[in-house]
DNA sequence: ATAGTACGCGAACGTTCGTTCGTATACTCG
DNA sequence: CGAGTATACGAACGAACGTTCGCGTACTAT
């Protein structure tokens, strides 16, 4: 590298910096998972020094925190944000799927989704990475639930339970993030999407709501 | 278990160890992945020293293909060899989810299932290891196909694609495996039972072939 | 009986892990 | 301006990693 005397102002964010890591940073912990995420290969993958990465997140368990909330704006951000755009209800969770799908399919993270590549490896310590690891994914459930509940409240779906139903669209959207991974193959978003299209119909989603998951 | 401890048997001593020695491999891969299960951590947990399992089993390496062998085995055993007294097709098939679930719920391994524990560490790093995890899963997927498939062929189910509906069933099963180590909790196999005999139920399957999903 | 093979363990190897310390530099604030 | 804070790095730490070697011991094979 050459000379950093540079007399610049540009030192102040390290902001800047922390941002840089916890891209790669979340892309690393989709690959390998939290724990694979060490600091070492952080590092040499965002070009920094390991005692760098120690000084910014303080410890492991910092920086796995912060690469949890990283992901989970993206997440937000990739499918949450888009999918308000719809009206409440049917529109919105259809939606919401769609863009659930597109997330994984696009590997925004290299590893496919943050939360199924880390939920594994989490879920068997507790602590606060766990937490934080769980808060993101059954907050992302309520939220799919609670579309399903305005759904029906509006007439726009008919079932016995909501989070019934919840569950099933949910078991189908990461089922096919896994076997995507599993088979290097998109053909399970195609396979997933006409299985929620058809599961949607059957509880009475009318044509306007499903045209969205074609696109 | 012991059947084989003849006074004049062979190398029993050895395979007897490295039983032993795979039981906790099995159980320790479960909860941390074949990544975290480390020669050091089974070395303590079996009771053995690390120089012992190194020379078992060659490279760490063979010792996670031993373990997947070995967890494997339990697989079958645990929910292939049951189904085969029921007849094929409907039936045969409702056996084997049935069996799956009880496999996951009662915990034959602490972390839940073997696989979809390992799958997740293992397909982002090419090697004989993912594609032992690869072939165990994609065997179970073409496993249940065939009974659907059978199942169409006797007339007792009826679909537009076997693969598809094979695809929701396990997306079920999967996802109740998950959001029960997610939230410690066996509601979700209750979820994932009653949606699994709704959606067979869509299906044509008779209420006896259906009966076993119940026990 | 002799040679050969398979265990089983202790000890050490080189590497990587997370963490800490010292130091240099840049910005912020009293 | 000077005190304090934050970034960034090199160096080093103890611990754990996978692996290898040597040395016994038990069993098999010829």
């Amino acid at each position: 590298m050459s000379d950093r005397t540079e007399p610049d102002g540009r030192r102040a964010r390290g902001d800047a910096s922390r941002n840089v890591i916890l891209e790669r940073a979340t892309d690393l912990a989709s690959i390998a998972g939290l724990d694979g995420l060490t600091i070492g290969r952080l590092a040499t993958a965002a070009g920094s020094s390991k005692s760098s990465i120690a000084t910014l997140f303080h410890s492991k368990e910092g920086l796995q925190l912060a690469t949890v909330a990283a992901a989970r704006e993206v997440f937000t951000a990739r499918i949450i944000e888009p999918a308000r755009a719809e009206p409440r209800g049917a529109h919105r969770l259809v939606a919401l799927l769609r863009n659930a799908m597109a997330y994984s399919r696009d590997r925004v993270f290299s590893g496919g989704c943050f939360f199924a590549a880390t939920a594994a490896d989490v879920d068997s310590k507790p602590g606060p990475v766990r937490d934080a690891v769980r808060a993101a994914l059954t907050d992302w459930y309520r939220y799919l639930e609670l579309q399903v509940e305005a759904a029906i409240a509006a007439g726009e779906l008919h079932t016995d339970s909501a989070s019934a139903l919840a569950f099933e669209l949910v078991s189908l959207t990461e089922h096919a993030n896994a076997r995507s991974l599993l088979l290097g193959s998109t053909e399970p978003y195609e396979v997933a999407g006409r299985a929620l299209a058809e599961r949607l119909r059957a509880a009475g989603a009318s044509r306007d709501a499903l045209e969205l998951l074609d696109q």
